[in-house]
DNA sequence: CTGAAAGCGCTTACAG
DNA sequence: CTGAAAGCGCTTACAG
């Protein structure tokens, strides 16, 4: 029968009980060694690979946690997943990854799954309000952080990134090139992260305070490189007296796609128009217009939300605490200042 | 106490047996439905959640599949992560994504914890042979699919891709353009894909048979984007006269991290050298300059993998199958005839 | 339709 | 250092 060598069967084969078996596995130096030598023997011949439902149900812990990002195919969430897996493989625990795809109901069931599961722990970047799932995570004994947002003080700890400030650089950086139009890419969804980063946005604005600067908002729907070409197909239907001269897209998905679609309809990138992603993945820097986006720390993120889980799942007293990382604006190609009109013409002509 | 609640407190506060309660979580059609109102609403107020291990432990059977890919930050294999989740999610299963990263103590660390797991199924993107590690998952019940590798019949089923066509596609398009000198652009690893596209390359040497015609062998520290910036270190520190005028990379990250190098250090693509990747993700169209790429169908992989899997794992009659997809070059903007020297040398006068 | 009881495969005090 | 036994939280025939 499949699966069926279990402890016993060792014990028996080795000459011993079951819970010295046990020891072997789990406190080995409690074991005369040559015991234990010949318990080792008997797992290596019967192929016995300990069950880990019945470990964990006896001795009421796992060794597992769990890591729920947004979209697991943009590589910026996958760069977090391995900050985490960093510092949580270092320390014997796996790691498994699961995909909410922005969906709350996936993420809702995700959450289940790993409660039901009782494992360790759960880093989760959340879709929406979060409140509840932590509070039954909790109660469950599963340690909780927030990734790439900031938890309500006293619910948990959380790793962030100052999303207003990195947004307010971006955008910054295209008001001082002169730009005067520029429009805000977000998606349809209601991510924290993409508001703040709207805010910070419009706190350039405001700063700026120049007379006539206009910030227009444009809605792909979703945040990704599809989202991208979709947002530059809204642009280019916008009457050219209206249309923005540089575009601050909320992620780097969105920009490429952006770029993408812009190049492919004759407009020159940054001569015609600027863009600023965000996240600056590989791809940004690889893009042959080397994409101009806000860096966020991905993996130190990553490893501090683990090192912040691992705090918490000790035991040891602990108060949550939310740290909030830093962005810095990387300049690359893909922004310039805006081409005066009269030179357009000329161009053209 | 944290996680106390359980089976036995629902039946209490409800009034009726723990194997009632069971039943209204497991076979609900069983139990009077006024019995269940009454269980259902304990189990509301105590914030009763199932416990997953116990339960696997008696029913001796798990409802998750596991998922081992070679690089989580590479999105080909994230979009066949989907495929799989499209077809398991479908029918109750969920999937946890696991990062060997390429690296065989890493996979065998996981494939050693999902079996302790003993989930239903895995799904695995092999590092080097794997014939043991698959017979070890079947020992203890659980099934297994390969994926993006071509099974040893009889040993499992697996979903491939004909990557000697693929290969032997991509260099076919490079010789057809007029390129005589070509690289192929490999890694330290020894991934059976990689090799077949080598060989698919030499295929179409081959076929191609023109005297003097040159496949060069270029390999970088690892298929991601920075092995790329490598490669393309390599290339231009040949002398011109060796010097391949075009390259085939075993996938698109090399592909577009090369493409980014040659144009920082002046190399136009394509007019002064070629490009084709492999996978076509979606950063390929994306790249301003659109890479020509050997199209994989990776959800369909992953869909089909998944579909295999839930066969094995219905316990009906199975026979295993090495399904093999097909490639499909796409041709972009990264590729063209190679420019003559003559040309060349009017062009820099 | 419901309850009482056995048992899944382990770990862990407790004796000896 | 080793063994016997209790028990983790469930599910599942089996009676009734």
């Amino acid at each position: 029968m499949a699966g069926s060598v279990n402890i016993k069967d060792v014990a028996r084969h080795a000459g011993v009980s079951v819970g010295t078996v046990s020891n072997v596995l789990n406190r080995t130096d409690r074991v005369r060694s040559d015991t234990r030598a010949r318990v080792e023997a008997a797992i290596a011949e019967l192929h016995f690979v300990r069950n880990e439902s019945a470990r964990q149900l006896r001795a009421q812990r796992s060794r597992i946690a769990g890591v729920l990002v947004l979209d697991i195919t943009n590589p910026f969430f996958t760069e977090v997943a391995r900050g985490v897996e960093d510092v949580l493989g270092a320390a014997g625990l796996s790691v498994v990854l699961c995909d909410s795809d922005t969906d709350e109901d996936r993420q809702d069931r995700y959450i289940q799954l790993l409660t039901e599961q009782r494992v360790q722990g759960v880093l989760v970047v959340p879709v929406g309000p979060i409140d509840r799932q932590v509070t039954r995570l909790r109660r469950q004994g599963i340690s909780v952080v927030l990734l790439d947002s900031e938890a309500p003080e006293g619910l948990a700890c959380s790793v962030s990134v100052d999303d207003v400030g990195g947004g307010r650089s971006a955008v910054q950086h295209l008001l001082a090139l002169g730009h005067r139009r520029v429009a805000f890419v977000g998606g349809k969804g209601r991510e924290s992260q993409v508001a703040d980063r709207a805010k910070g946005a419009h706190v350039a604005f405001l700063q700026h305070d120049e007379p006539g600067a206009e910030l227009v908002s444009v809605t792909a729907r979703a945040l990704t490189i599809e989202g991208g070409y979709e947002a530059a197909t809204q642009l280019l239907g916008m009457p050219e007296a209206h249309r923005p001269t540089a575009a601050f897209c909320s992620n780097d998905l969105l920009a490429l796609g952006m770029l993408r679609e812009l190049s492919a309809e004759g407009v020159s990138v940054p001569d015609d128009f600027s863009i600023v992603g965000y996240d600056d993945i590989d791809f940004a820097a690889a893009a042959t217009v080397p994409l101009s986006s806000v860096r966020q720390p991905a993996r130190d993120l990553g490893q501090l939300a683990g090192e912040l889980l691992l705090e918490e799942a000790s035991g040891l007293a602990h108060e949550h605490r939310q740290a909030v990382l830093g962005t810095e604006l990387v300049v690359r190609a893909s922004t310039a200042p805006p081409r005066r009109k009269s030179a357009r013409r000329a161009r053209r002509a």
